[in-house]
DNA sequence: GTCTATAGGGGGATAGAC
DNA sequence: GTCTATCCCCCTATAGAC
């Protein structure tokens, strides 16, 4: 908080070049294959100033987990919680908000799902997000919708996890399915773009 | 082939004792965090005896790898290619099957997701599976479905993608959605467990 | 085939000059 | 704050005895 950097001009510090080198590297290639070498080179810089600056690779991950978590799920929250939205545009917008965010950072979705399973999800107890959503508009609307029978899954979890599934796993699972279907990526573009209603039928 | 062993007593050869440690542990931690000691560990044996059998950490990786792969895409082109069944059918036991192996499997979806990426899809090569699945019944169903406006998903891979989706995100996502969820393991498996009817309203 | 012992190298972290 | 040089542990791979 204290040093934060406002400057328009993107000046950076060494701690963001730093940090930003270390989101690139560890999203890529996660945790145990990446060489700390690596994130000082890519934030042209030396080994031993990272060290300087973070003091172990741990810690410096553990931020970057962290920050990489939290802008994951912010976008969520806030969509979740707005009560003059309807159910229909919620979906739509958690959707189209995470295709974007996905295409502007692919890597992001699989590091996170690997990297938790290695550190065993310990790492969302510091984050404030289940009370963000524990009451949401969210939460009350597909109760609503599940009553009028407009929705098939019956628990708000289930829900979630059908709509992340469709969203996420054609990104993650590319690589296998391209392998398996053998269309280019030209193609395989195509077929994503196509993905436009998620969730069609609900009103 | 040549080496099956198909003693009914499970006498396994120690060859086959190392893969299996090997598959255990690749599985779990993947490739950069598994340490060929965890391995001989595992098997019971030397580290040295490790490279005696296969060489290098690389190799011995490669062979898990391929041999994951395959078993989990025989099973989908097998299903795929029975002209007796219905698409209906086809997605049924694609999805029952599936999820019976990844509970047996728990680690191999995001293992194989995650290493691929890795590896940059290329051991997808070595595998004759496009062959399998190219004019498969599957897809002449599928076209046929399309036509007669049963589907919403106008490309086979886009089909493809959602049902896998579908079947597999909630169990690489499951720590993160408990996480932002904050239920139990119990009530996750409830939850799941509901997921009988994948794709409802084919026929 | 299986072991013990060790070579050899890589990578995280630090000392210390500037 | 930033660098160079270096320490030291850990891990892979191999040599060599049995």
């Amino acid at each position: 908080m204290a040093s934060r950097n406002n400057s328009k001009i993107a000046e950076q510090t060494t701690e963001e070049r730093i940090k930003e080198a270390a989101r690139k590297v560890f999203q890529k290639k996660g945790f145990a294959a990446t060489r700390t070498r690596d994130i000082a080179e890519e934030a042209g810089i030396n080994l031993a100033l990272l060290n300087y600056y973070f003091r172990s690779k741990e810690k410096l991950f553990e931020i970057i987990m962290l920050e990489t978590l939290f802008g994951f799920m912010q976008n969520l929250a806030f969509i979740m919680n707005d009560d003059k939205s309807t159910l229909q545009t919620k979906v739509e917008l958690i959707a189209s908000g995470y295709i974007d965010f996905i295409i502007r950072n692919p890597n992001v979705p699989l590091f996170m799902l690997s990297e938790m399973r290695a550190n065993s999800g310990g790492l969302l107890k510091k984050l404030p997000i289940k009370q963000l959503v524990s009451n949401s508009a969210f939460l009350k609307q597909h109760r609503k919708a599940v009553e009028e029978g407009k929705i098939a899954e019956p628990h708000p979890l289930h829900f979630l996890m059908n709509l992340l599934g469709l969203i996420v796993f054609p990104f993650i699972g590319k690589p296998m399915l391209q392998g398996i279907s053998g269309v280019s990526d030209n193609q395989f573009k195509k077929i994503d773009d196509a993905k436009e209603e998620v969730y069609p039928g609900l009103d």
